[in-house]
DNA sequence: CTCAATAAGTTGATAAAGTCAACTAAATAG
DNA sequence: CTATTTAGTTGACTTTATCAACTTATTGAG
């Protein structure tokens, strides 16, 4: 029965497909060329409200250097700005702009199309099992 | 109820704890470095028995380009060799040496344990249940 | 049969991600 | 009030990814 390396292949392979499903349609909806992690990014803001980059990093399981340049590189592109917490000074909260907001609605929706197309073999209650059981890893 | 890109997501999250967690033990097993890739790609061709780059770059959703490079530098650390078809002459036909072969015990003894320790929140069905659905997509 | 189209693999150039260590500045605990 | 710890930054480097141009081998239509 199914080794659990197996589980990591499936896994990877799926992530590839969603990444180049995206990457494919990228031009229609990404003309700021945030990329996929930049994307993703935006996205975890736009659920948290406002963020610190340290909180985003380990959240996405993602090196804070890594994070680092990239809120620069969105904070560049006027997606988003920072504001250094009152309680404690290290920390930058990060929140959207409007225009970042604009793009988490664009990236939603074709993220959302590209995985409503791989995901067609399951049924609606085996995506939301699959959800569930993902939400609890 | 969960938007479709909410899996994304989670997806995502997961592949970078399975990554962290294989990198963190790398040391352990990898003395060739192969990296993350290079391990995947040493599964996938131990579970084909043999198989040609752009089947393996089809399988694996990666641009055959990449896998031309991968595949020379694991061919260069002598973990697999390469024989050209005999009905298509185009075709590299690649196997594990010996050397590959022992590499790939460990690389799925170690990825096993990582991902043992991440599935633990799931019963045995449900892992069963996410594997199945997963190879359905 | 032959020539255009297609497929496998390679190479070059470049961009995006990831990793690790060293560092600054702010907060906190003894 | 020092010694640690924490948030964020910077530098240097490696690994992955993407795309276009190319060579060589195969196939298929006329």
């Amino acid at each position: 029965m199914s080794d659990p390396y197996e589980l990591a292949y499936e896994i990877d392979r799926l992530m590839r497909r969603i990444a180049a499903g995206t990457h494919a349609k990228a031009p229609e909806f990404d003309p700021e060329r945030v990329g996929p992690l930049g994307g993703m990014v935006l996205l975890a803001i736009a659920d948290a409200g406002t963020i610190s980059i340290q909180a985003l990093a380990t959240q996405m399981s993602r090196d804070k250097a890594q994070m680092t340049r990239l809120i620069q590189s969105l904070e560049a592109k006027s997606l988003l700005h920072r504001e250094i917490s009152d309680e404690d000074a290290r920390i930058n909260l990060l929140e959207l702009t409007p225009k970042g907001e604009a793009l988490v609605v664009a990236i939603k929706h074709a993220v959302s199309e590209v995985l409503d197309e791989i995901l067609t073999p399951l049924t609606r209650a085996d995506r939301e099992s699959l959800f569930e059981m993902l939400q609890r890893l």
